[in-house]
DNA sequence: TCTGGGGTCCTAGGACCC
DNA sequence: TCTGGGGTCCTAGGACCC
């Protein structure tokens, strides 16, 4: 029979750090920001011996260090937990099952077999035995179920969730307990009388689809089922755009500040975009000022600028090179991407301190994955 | 709770064209 | 001068996820 697994590794960049800084095991452990709970920053992952002190992901750093002097406060090195995710990755490729990439820390499994705890126990086993990280597997007849079941089986185990017991089990939870539903969600739906999953699958389509649209409304009451796709592919994720943001340690009040930051991140986008090998065909521009209020600009080239044009000599995968064509190349698109930027960032009016910038690419679409004419 | 950084998808209004 | 309805593109914002 065919089964969907979904694997969660546990606690992921604590335990990365953990691997690597071994003393470090059994204390509290928060990774985020600049590893400084003195600046601006938020918990990317807390260890459990954290979490149970009350610190949790996204928690201002500041915070996690009240609840939690003793911490000990990392700085997260995302390329570190890159490597890991990759070495995670390949080890799951190594069972008979289809991998789809789910994000750092976890993935779906497709598999034909009749007995898919034990398989989900092969998967904690060789992620054990190739990296030394533990992780969580659920197991469902669905990507809903199995992702949902997770957090069953957190934290080292296994769940299994399917049609059957999927109403027993959710009926009378809340409805951000599914995937895809927040907690904006959840406040707008008690408007509605609808406080659980269950009176969620029971709601009626029509008010659902008059209160959130024709394609958001009916897919709440789909989620609540527990309905959904059951597909798993290897195919490998395409981006669609690709960002650089900072928050700045203390709001920027003066307008060239904003301008040399908005420059500097168009070049960090440009080289990102390079490194893509694909053309962009707009430019957006995030500005969060003091408070907290954020507001997005954006425009559409006059023409996609593509970073490989008149370098047919490219192949995928290969190096970056940096020759004097390379530098012309890379300055090609930083200058247009740059040029975009401050365009779109002087339509901004700035009458409160900013606090964070933002530059954006969007790839235009390819023929690949254009709609179907 | 003074709230990061990197993404994705959906909605809705206005412009513009036929 | 006023009146349609439909389709598509552009832009801004909302919501959610890891």
């Amino acid at each position: 029979m065919e089964w969907v697994l979904h694997v969660d590794l546990d606690q992921f960049i604590a335990a990365v750090e953990i691997a690597r800084h071994p003393e470090l095991r059994g204390e509290p452990v928060v990774v985020g920001g600049a590893g400084d709970p003195a600046q601006r920053g938020v918990v990317a992952t807390a260890s459990y011996e954290a979490r149970a002190f009350g610190v949790h992901s996204g928690m201002p750093l500041r915070t996690a260090q009240r609840k939690c002097p003793d911490a000990v406060f990392l700085p997260s090195d995302s390329p570190a937990y890159e490597e890991v995710s990759e070495r995670v990755m390949a080890a799951l490729r190594e069972l008979p099952v289809v991998v789809e990439v789910a994000g750092w820390d976890e993935a779906f499994l497709g598999a034909e077999t009749d007995d898919p705890e034990s398989l989900a126990q092969r998967v904690r086993d060789i992620v054990r035995r190739r990296c030394g990280l533990e992780c969580s597997v659920g197991i469902g007849d669905n990507k809903l179920r199995a992702k949902t079941a997770t957090g069953f089986a957190k934290p080292g185990g296994i769940h299994r969730l399917t049609r059957s017991d999927w109403l027993p089990v959710m009926a009378h939870r809340s409805p951000d307990a599914l995937w895809g539903v927040g907690s904006r969600t959840v406040k707008k739906l008690a408007e509605l009388g609808i406080t659980t999953v269950g009176e969620l699958a029971e709601a009626d389509r029509d008010q659902l689809a008059a209160r959130f649209g024709p394609t958001m409304g009916p897919f709440f009451r789909v989620l609540a089922h527990g309905w959904g796709d059951r597909e798993v592919t290897a195919t490998p994720h395409v981006a669609k755009s690709r960002s650089r943001e900072t928050t700045f340690q203390r709001n920027l009040t003066e307008r060239a500040d904003a301008d040399a930051a908005v420059r500097e991140l168009a070049r960090r986008v440009a080289d990102d975009v390079i490194a893509e090998g694909r053309p962009v065909a707009r430019v957006a521009v995030k500005v969060r000022f003091a408070p907290f209020v954020t507001r997005t600009r954006s425009t559409t080239l006059s023409e996609p600028v593509d970073p490989v044009a008149g370098y047919r000599a490219a192949e995928p995968g290969r190096p970056a090179a940096s020759g004097p064509a390379e530098n012309v190349q890379r300055n090609r698109v930083g200058d247009a991407l740059e040029r975009a930027a401050l365009t779109v960032l002087g339509r901004f009016e700035f009458d409160r301190p900013v606090r964070l910038l933002g530059v954006r690419a969007e790839f235009a679409e390819s023929s690949a994955d254009a709609p179907e004419r």
